[in-house]
RNA sequence: GCCGAAGUGGCGGAAUUGGUAGACGCAGCGGAUUCAAAAUCCGCCGCUGGUGACAGUGUGUGGGUUCGAGUCCCACCUUCGGCACCA
């Protein structure tokens, strides 16, 4: 290569370029009802101290999208700011003695740092920390209101408790059943907590998934499996000798007159009085209470049960049905009791064998005379039998026939239940914003703080024992007043999915200093166009978010009904991970980057050592993370490669929903790739100025080469902008690129073709590496800055090919190729087909049973 | 356990609506350039058999539908995400 060539350096380029854009300010969104606008967001993240790579992966998604429909002409709306309430800034104010909000700033500064050295399009004058109380404020003062609106309630529930260190532990903090920080066993207790009422919008949350298009169908499919609309019946049962009663949820009721036993949850009203004489139970229960309560621990724990003594009258059959108090039932689900079916319910029927609990088959298949239930329970809908007056009934008549029947007398009611429980808000914690709420001591009437007295101040230099949160032991804090009389304050805070159910919204106005956000300007931006991240966030975040986003629609704050039009979840980062066993066998995990590996010839690790000669063990490729040692510094990477390459590699290593594996090898051929594609236009350049581009004068040659660009061209743009397969539209320009290099003639036709291939080329690639694009845009000669250039445009006169290759099949194996005119009839496709000696091999002597002619792709020949 | 995904060469992946399996990239091998190396450029590259032309075979496993299946249906295996206080 020529010596007067500059080579690369993207160390170089991409500060300059990130300098023109913060001092021209590229990025600031303004509200402008003459344009289109595009609301591109991505979810902010936890500021954790340093960026990770699924950090990068997501923004770089975002700020290729986002930067794509700046092109298409639209107004763009890109805004970043911080999720900063959290346990993880208490643990590290602990472990470190600062303070957590001194920590999560100075976290925020570094990653702000970081995230501009990314080259990432973000409006950064509508940055916001939800820690801060011009942020929380308005969430304090909603919360108040939606309290007025009745959609708030407090309600006892329960929470792993460390009875040593008398503190909440989050699921998290819950290793084995034990408490991480003192090792003790952790105990259920009941404590009184805020709820949002989400189950009244349980129906529309349902509903409105339909209209949700943009969404990934598998996200659609969990939200609506999560919210589990289910129709049944409640039944009320009596306690025989008693007059207590109780009731039960179902949704098969046509087994109802197999009912055997009742399975009740420890702490349940019933159980109470039969623990005070029975000692033996009130021991079980106790020990129900000490295991943890998350939804899979009960799904897979031992199923046990203690009988109650107790004995419930079915109100049918009049059968005495024993109670049970069982431990996989818990009081907080449903209402605390379930009717029990062994013979249709494999937990039921694993139960009854456990404890000796008969066993009646009332549905049998519809092609059998009775249920086969001597090793597993008949779980299927069938007919109904041993069922007195409902015998033969199918699902649906035994159903209404029996819920028709308990109804008349009255101990019955039909019932729409949902999985979804109402949304606890309440945290037993310090960092997270703090829950609005008074109690006047004189009367304990709760009252939201008023108006004018918010927000309610997180007090932000306090002791950090890790134990119990000072908002608790803080009596100045606390203790206040309420229009004179003495009042105290709720000492727990908000959950921190309150923080990111609207912030999108705050984004619309972000130093709105009257109200939470400005009606014109969020409905102007509003609904979010593309909304990008991680799938973890599948149900929860963005279940909530669209809650929320109703609860602001009927506070007549926004007007539309559903937030997100359209969402990506990206996968996750993966690498390598290495690991050598020392003397005490504790795996000590080395960091991929300092792994020196031997690969045979088919490259695979066959041996690995650290800096130090102990002899790794490869895992595998598994999801960065620090306890596994195997995560990449971004930081690291921009520095050894530039953005513009760490960028290029992500998006082009694989589709943006599936995991990523991070290969040092890939990086470098990103690297390759931007080299050659600098070093093609230098040369490009030094063939001087061409002449503008006349089509008409165009040879073969050059016709064929322009079609493939508007081919790779119309690719492109329907691969970001509805596919989003990024992956595919990198390939598309390599390969574009690797025929381009090849074409070298300099006549001023030729040259005319080269300008147009390689301006398309930068445009394309702008979105994904913006800095170097920036720079080859204006090595082409263009004065206006590429931020403001416009996608190129399809030649629908260079899209139509002069010829095309048909397959030709015989029974299905592909075993010759035609080429023919793309206007070549049926008829003549085949003729040639058939002349084609290829095939004459294989139809000699056979008959022609049938031709497929698939047009524009292949002909497949049947002969036997 | 329940809900949701994924499985294709040595590796990451492509194949968009049932129609050429392996695009593009990485690794590897061979060559050019170089005093040498790096960088760069050119070529080869699923597996089996064959000098070759070519033939057979091949998309986690087992069945099925179809002229034709990586793609659709049924059953299963493995890995991953979520399960309500991690964010």
């Amino acid at each position: 290569m020529s010596a007067n060539k500059a080579a690369y350096n993207p160390q170089e380029i991409e500060p300059e370029v990130q300098k023109y854009w913060e001092d021209n300010k590229t990025f600031e969104a303004k509200e402008d009802p003459n344009r289109e606008k595009y609301y591109c967001l991505v979810m902010f993240p936890y500021p954790s101290g340093r960026l990770h790579m699924g950090h990068v992966r997501n923004y770089t998604i975002g700020d290729v999208i986002a930067r794509f429909q700046r092109l298409q002409g639209k107004n763009v709306l890109a805004p970043i700011g911080w999720d900063a309430f959290g346990m993880p800034a208490e643990n590290a104010a602990i472990k470190n003695n600062r303070q957590p909000g001194e920590w999560t700033y100075a976290n925020i500064e570094y990653m702000k740092k970081q995230l501009k050295s990314l080259g990432i399009s973000y409006d950064w004058a509508r940055e916001v920390a939800t820690c801060r109380p011009e942020y929380y404020r308005w969430e304090q003062k909603f919360f108040g209101e939606l309290y007025k609106r009745g959609l708030v309630y407090k309600k006892v529930s329960t929470v792993n408790w460390c009875p040593v260190d008398h503190t909440v532990l989050a699921n998290e903090q819950v290793e084995d059943g034990c408490c991480w920080r003192c090792g003790h066993k952790v105990e259920l207790r009941e404590i009184p907590q805020w709820y949002l009422k989400i189950t009244a919008y349980a129906e529309e949350l349902l509903k409105d998934i339909d209209m949700l298009e943009g969404w990934p169908e598998r996200v659609r499919t969990m939200q609506r499996n999560w919210i589990g609309r289910s129709e049944g019946l409640n039944i009320t049962f009596k306690v025989e000798n008693s007059e207590d009663t109780f009731t039960v949820y179902t949704t098969r009721p046509d087994t109802f007159m197999g009912v055997t036993y009742i399975s009740i949850a420890a702490n349940h009203p019933l159980v109470k009085k039969c623990c005070e004489t029975n000692k033996e139970l009130e021991a079980f229960c106790k020990e129900c209470r000490t295991q943890k309560f998350a939804e899979a621990d009960i799904a897979t724990m031992e199923k046990k049960g203690m009988a109650t003594g107790l004995y419930a009258i079915h109100p049918l059959n009049g059968r005495r049905v024993p109670i049970y108090v069982a431990n996989f039932v818990i009081m907080d689900y449903g209402t605390g009791a379930v009717m029990s079916v062994p013979a249709h319910d494999q937990r039921d029927y694993e139960f009854a064998q456990k404890y000796g609990i008969d066993v009646v088959p009332v549905i049998r298949p519809c092609d059998a005379d009775k249920a086969d239930v001597s090793k597993c329970a008949f779980t299927d809908h069938g007919i109904a039998y041993n069922s007195g007056e409902f015998d033969g009934l199918n699902f649906d008549e035994a159903f209404k026939a029996i819920a028709d029947k308990l109804e008349a007398i009255g101990c019955a009611e039909r019932k729409v239940n949902y999985r979804l429980r109402d949304w606890c808000i309440s945290r037993q914690r310090y960092w997270g914003a703090p829950i609005p709420m008074l109690t006047i001591d004189e009367t304990g009437e709760m009252v939201p703080e008023l108006d004018e007295n918010l927000p309610v101040k997180l007090p932000e230099n306090v002791k950090i024992d890790g134990v119990v949160s000072p908002l608790k032991t803080e009596e100045s804090w606390y203790k206040t007043t309420y229009k004179g009389k003495s009042a105290t304050r709720e000492t727990d805070t908000f959950d921190t999915f309150m923080e990111s159910s609207w912030y999108y919204a705050r984004y619309c106005s972000p130093r709105n200093e009257k109200e939470m956000f400005d009606k014109d300007a969020a409905n102007y931006w509003l609904p979010v166009d593309q909304y990008i991240g991680g799938i973890e966030h599948a149900v929860l975040h963005l279940l909530y978010s669209r809650f929320f986003f109703k609860l602001l629609r009927d506070a007549g704050m926004v007007k539309y009904d559903e937030p997100f039009k359209r969402l990506l979840c990206q996968g996750m980062v993966l690498a390598d991970a290495f690991y050598y066993m020392d003397e005490n066998g504790t795996k000590n995990w080395v960091n991929p980057l300092d792994a020196i590996c031997t690969k045979d010839d088919k490259g695979n690790i066959v041996k690995a050592i650290d800096k130090d000669g102990h002899e790794l063990h490869h895992e595998g490729m598994i999801k960065m993370s620090k306890s596994k040692a195997n995560g990449i510094d971004p930081e690291n990477m921009v520095n050894m490669y530039g953005a513009d390459t760490v960028r290029l590699f992500l998006m082009f290593a694989s589709p943006a929903e599936l995991t990523l594996e991070w290969r040092q090898s890939g990086v470098e051929g990103s690297q390759r790739f931007l080299r050659k594609l600098y070093s093609q236009v230098e040369d490009l350049v030094a063939c001087g100025k061409a002449p503008a581009l006349d089509v008409n004068a165009l040879n073969a040659k050059q016709r064929r080469l322009r079609h493939e660009l508007h081919v790779t061209l119309e690719k492109v743009t329907d691969d970001i902008g509805r596919r989003q397969t990024f992956n595919t539209a990198i390939a598309a320009i390599m390969e574009l690129l690797n025929t381009a290099s090849k074409f070298t003639d300099s006549d001023p036709v030729s040259l005319a073709l080269r300008y147009e291939i390689y301006t398309d080329v930068v445009l394309m690639l702008y979105p994904i590496t913006p800095h170097i694009c920036f720079k080859l845009w204006q090595m082409l000669g263009h004065t206006e800055h590429i931020d403001t250039a416009s996608w190129p445009k399809v030649d629908p006169n260079a899209l139509k090919a002069e010829e095309i290759t048909l397959v030709v099949q015989i029974n299905g194996k592909v075993r010759a190729r035609i080429n023919v005119s793309p206007e070549a009839s049926q008829e003549d496709a085949i003729k040639t087909a058939m002349d084609c000696p290829d095939v004459k091999k294989f139809t000699d002597g056979k008959t022609i049973k049938k031709t497929i002619y698939v047009k524009g792709r292949l002909i497949n020949i049947v002969a036997i």
